[in-house]
DNA sequence: CAAATTTGTTAGAATGATCTAACATATTAC
DNA sequence: GTAATATGTTAGATCATTCTAACAAATTTG
């Protein structure tokens, strides 16, 4: 059974894996802040378990027995910030550093409890999709509300980042999962998204933020 | 901080205290289950903290410091056992295992829910005291079993008596501290107390012992 | 394409938590 | 009050996870 270290070397693969599920030793060492030396290290030990593929100088793969390992550690995250949103009152962008924590946790009626009290919920509080009890992920189809046009309206579906800063400005700006927005225009100069929702008639936001909206189409 | 590790020698030395406070290496060694020169040594590191007192070839003892920080692991422990049993549909007997993970979470909010959402309660589901948020206990008053009437549940908490055949007679009839009793009749011509209690399902208990077993008052 | 930069690897060491073997001290029992 | 037993300590090793320093390969850039 993987280590509490070694989950973590699992989840950040999982996480950072491009299309084709590579990840390089570089962003892997990047994301859990530990040297490259031991980046590459604990890799190696993972080969050993058969939960990634590895070549000197390649970037690293999870096998089917680590992806499916790394992504029920990601729904065990997942239903634990549902849990703490959903049932004990926290706010959205508060759960991050406790379920980091909670997500090592071995007891899988635990875990099996908070999905039936939640009843089965396929999205988290910041609209990730979380994977069944198999490790299997449903698929969406979500675009950046960077790349969507004037008249449109969308609904936000999810977010690519979930730093406290950023969930603290869409806050500030009364914005949360599953407002619908109508784009109004976009600012050729700074590539800024000008959008209208709720009771806000205009409102700008900038290209950075635009490109970690994840929005679903609606007309 | 103390580790993981560390946090689960203090809880066991907060558990296995004799009323002096004192814990011999060899329990300690035998309750985690490693061996005596691994308890030893981590002694020696938890008197570098100021966690505990320690000289060569004589008890361990909490400092006030190592206390409070036991104190706090044990009621994330009870705590935690109790949002199970009440809030999560667990039953009494399952809930340990679980405990003895989530126990070492860092996060003040996440119990402190709890606790709100428990009513801020003061035993757990097994009868033991849940510490306050400053590790304070709260004090029981005990009582002879003798003063004590039929339908009342109990708990086993202290002895007037230490001499060894008292001793031995408890260990006859797997008396232990800790051990609830539910009063059944107290016979009026010998003064003697009929109980029950884990899988003893009746055993008389003479008045000179009753008088000399301190019990807690559970309901 | 050769130089500069980025990325990755090896070697060697440190730390925390654990072990076994061997020895020392305390306690118990005759 | 010795001898036997139980308890405690030291020394030395192992394993997981981490580091820095030095070197090697791959990629980017002028």
């Amino acid at each position: 059974m993987a280590s509490y270290t070694e989950e973590n070397y699992l989840k950040a693969l999982y996480n950072l894996a491009n299309p084709q599920g590579e990840v390089s030793i570089s962003d892997l060492a990047n994301s859990l802040n530990v040297s490259m030396p031991t980046a590459n290290s604990m890799v190696k030990g993972l080969q050993k378990s058969d939960l990634v593929l590895y070549e000197k100088y390649k970037p690293v793969t999870l096998t089917p027995k680590g992806k499916k390992e790394a992504a029920l550690v990601v729904r065990k995250h997942r239903l634990t910030e549902m849990f703490l949103v959903k049932k004990m009152g926290f706010g959205w962008e508060e759960v991050h550093e406790v379920a980091e924590q909670i997500e090592h946790i071995h007891a899988p009626k635990f875990f099996e409890r908070m999905d039936e009290m939640l009843g089965h919920p396929t999205i988290d509080p910041h609209g990730s999709p979380i994977p069944d009890n198999q490790g299997r992920m449903q698929e969406f189809s979500y675009v950046p509300l960077s790349t969507c046009k004037p008249g449109q309206s969308v609904q936000l579906t999810a977010l690519t980042n979930s730093s406290t800063e950023f969930l603290e400005f869409l806050n500030s700006r009364k914005l949360a999962l599953g407002t619908e927005l109508r784009i109004l225009s976009r600012e050729a100069y700074d590539l800024s998204v000008v959008v209208s929702y709720d009771s806000h008639a205009q409102e700008t936001l900038s290209e950075k933020v635009s490109e970690r909206l994840l929005v679903r189409i609606l007309e």
